[in-house]
DNA sequence: TAGATTGTTAATCGATTAACAATC
DNA sequence: TAGATTGTTAATCGATTAACAATC
């Protein structure tokens, strides 16, 4: 299949969960068709903004006057994001963080399956966290191995995260989700998506303190 | 104390958390004088940028040649952005989410204080979480009245967050830290940080389904 | 001095927005 | 038909990068 594949702007990926959210409670009170103008309006963003997004991922053009129909965009999107193919994930650091994303049910919405999760402290060794092993992170390579994991989930402190991201790089992960403060090194055609909360609390943080 | 102001840009911002970082690893190894463009290598960024970001911060110029003094730039930046006022916060919805960051103790060094968390729940009611008391929702505006908290963090589904939001700002809240995957409506003045956990994952999702 | 590094001004690049013809 | 809405092409805007003179 194909795709014309990734002219898609990271801009747009990243609200392609909220067209997917605005769609479904269009739909949940009863409305068959929506134009990308309403979107736009409910989202506070730029009409042709929302046109060009909905035409990188629909399946069809939308109809002057009427616009689209709201149960096959919301397939579509549900479609091109990939939310109905089950990718399993392992996560290196149960910490406090590491432990909330273990216990956060709802990235099973987006097809997400957490499999495993690793740490080095000997007390949570072969303990499970809401019903996910454990493993020491010297497991980490023999697992991944046998598993083909695709995506790597790293909430370590920052000064060990680029070692588990060569592990991971190693062992054929293709997308790590980098909760540490730090640029990762990879190989080409591996992506890391950075998670900053520090970088979020910074604009609070420099917003209030101004 | 007037500031030349807020004429840094939001992914300015963004990158100090970064630099402070890899200033901090530089103090830790003895480093006593720093360049952009080393900065800017061990970061991947450009080295005019890293020096732009700089500019905008920094309480001295660089020395040509020698570049920047690393203890000076650290407290530059963490005055600037104000890490080292506390600032007290609030968290509504003690969920999986909520739960994970009032247990993250991570936030104190940039100054974050949790005060309270508020759900509706009611076996949550009157507990602590993390040694953090639980409050009725229904207290929030009364709490807030009393204490005058800045900073308010929202982690409720999406459908209930535009009415958390209004409460926010009628109590004086100045900055939102939005988890709910919802555009707020603000008046002019307050700062809403989107933290899209969902945006995220897409660019994971998608990467992957490619 | 020579060279690394600085800070500034101009060029580039890419995303967003505006303008407009086409169509149900 | 008239008007809302579409999709496309061109203009704008703002962040990043390149070029370059100044300086320790």
């Amino acid at each position: 299949m194909e795709k014309k594949a990734s002219n898609i702007t990271v801009q747009a990926l990243q609200r392609m969960p909220y067209y997917l959210h605005c769609l479904e409670q269009a739909r949940d009170n009863g409305i068959k068709t929506i134009s990308a103008t309403s979107i736009a309006n409910e989202l506070k963003l730029n009409d042709v903004l929302v046109r060009k997004d909905i035409a990188a991922v629909s399946s069809t053009q939308g109809k002057p006057k009427a616009g689209f129909p709201v149960d096959e965009l919301i397939l579509d999107i549900i479609d091109y994001m990939g939310y109905n193919d089950k990718k399993d994930a392992i996560i290196v650091g149960a910490g406090s963080l590491g432990r909330a994303l273990l216990g956060n049910h709802e990235f099973e919405g987006y097809g997400l399956s957490l499999v495993a999760a690793f740490d080095i402290k000997p007390e949570l060794i072969g303990k499970e966290i809401s019903g996910i092993p454990v493993y020491h992170i010297s497991e980490l390579e023999a697992f991944c191995s046998e598993h083909r994991v695709p995506i790597g989930i790293i909430t370590t402190p920052p000064d060990v995260a680029q070692g588990i991201a060569d592990t991971f790089c190693r062992v054929g992960i293709m997308a790590i989700w980098n909760f540490a403060l730090t640029r990762l090194d990879v190989p080409e055609g591996v992506l890391v998506q950075n998670e900053n909360l520090a970088s979020s609390l910074a604009m609070l943080s420099h917003h209030i303190t101004k």
